[in-house]
DNA sequence: TGACTGAATTATGAATTCATAATTACGTTT
DNA sequence: AAACGTAATTATGAATTCATAATTCAGTCA
């Protein structure tokens, strides 16, 4: 996982906006602390001009904060905001897995059974990695197949606001066993092609998620307020 | 972007922000149409620096699209993101009223009882300028009212989104009166507290208005495809 | 010794400059 | 006259420069 050194893609500042909003949300840089334009410059090998795009960018996502004239800070992520994000995410794949019972095809259906079995695979295994990674393509899949892309850009904007806490917090024995488990009712609707039901699921399953991460974060001493 | 803090308009590339999406959403710039970056830093006076750095963001908000090397286009708009955005902003609308149920204080209701009689006044003047205003007000004070900023911020993403619609049509008789016994309904649930109620209330009654837009885009000749 | 003032330093917002990619215009060839 | 290829023009992405706001730090005075 390399966060530094010299890119290059089509344009600099989009290429720019993935490596810092991938170094806050790996925790690379601490919220509250103030972003080293020129210091990221040089590990970067950039310039300020593609930086500072960037970083209009990521303040609209919200992962900084502009102070006129005093620069960014990287935002504090409170644990309000994470219960307030949480709930959007939770509606939102709720619609998505409604809207996916309608449209999706036995292609993807077949795909994401394949998914399922990799992360039970995993789950087996004890493996997180690949258990998260799994479990992470599932949510897209079902998100992607709903057919909605307005859906889809901004349950990726809200999740990429959580994922720090994602990145911080290790699950429980217990949650992990209980959110296999709603991913095997989940499976079922989606067999029967069952939208209503399907998005029912996720969406508990989201506020359980949600439920886990905040008591996680509470057993994390120094995380916000 | 987070609702906290301090405000700061003190910029130019977000005062440039504002004005370039004001300008698309009034179609002073036609989707499909090349962005004069040259052209627009020459009207309001400014470099191409923040104007760059405000259209790297308006490309993040969906309003343009960045080509390499080729600078921006304003979007199209199709029906299916239209219908897609409408979806997503019933879906919020739902649950900023079943939240607002629960956390809503007198004060802020009767501040839309107020709103309410403002715009049947407005309705009963045919004042469509002064409805839609009152009507905009409404939704935007359940939406604080609901105390999920996360939420507040998505919605006037997708509200952005679809008010170039709202610009180009004209309600019709019938759908302006449906409008109206619907927020009736709305209200009586809010006076109850019933957030639940509300909140199933508003999601039909955006997908009410996404029909209508629809089928008014219908007559709007050589709008998407 | 500690708080306050003001100069020096640093960082930031914005303009300008520069290199290069893309488009247009023109001339050649068939 | 039409099509292709090449040169000139234009527009774009990025670096650099510049003016100014903010911060730091030294020196002074209580």
């Amino acid at each position: 996982m390399t966060l530094a050194g010299p890119i290059q893609r089509s344009t600099l500042h989009e290429e720019l906006v993935e490596r810092l909003r991938d170094l806050i949300v790996q925790d690379g840089l601490k919220p509250g602390e103030k972003v080293p334009e020129k210091h990221l410059c040089e590990t970067f090998g950039v310039s300020r001009t593609p930086l500072r795009e960037a970083l209009k960018v990521l303040a609209f996502e919200g992962f900084v904060v502009l102070e006129a004239n005093r620069g960014a800070r990287v935002a504090r992520v409170t644990r309000k905001e994470l219960e307030d994000s949480f709930a959007l995410i939770a509606v939102l794949e709720q619609l998505a897995g409604e809207q996916a019972g309608r449209n999706i095809d036995d292609q993807t259906v077949a795909r994401i059974e394949e998914l399922h079995a990799a992360m039970m695979s995993a789950y087996a295994q004890r493996d997180r990695e690949k258990y998260f990674q799994a479990n992470q393509d599932i949510h897209l899949e079902v998100i992607r197949a709903s057919g909605n892309t307005q859906l889809a850009t901004h349950h990726r904007l809200l999740d990429a606001r959580v994922r720090r806490a994602r990145f911080l917090v290790n699950l429980s024995e217990d949650r992990w066993t209980q959110a296999v488990e709603e991913h095997g009712a989940m499976m079922d609707c989606l067999r029967r092609r069952d939208g209503k039901g399907l998005g029912q699921l996720m969406k508990r399953h989201m506020m359980n998620k949600c439920a886990a991460y905040l008591k996680a974060l509470d057993a994390c001493p120094g995380e916000d307020g």
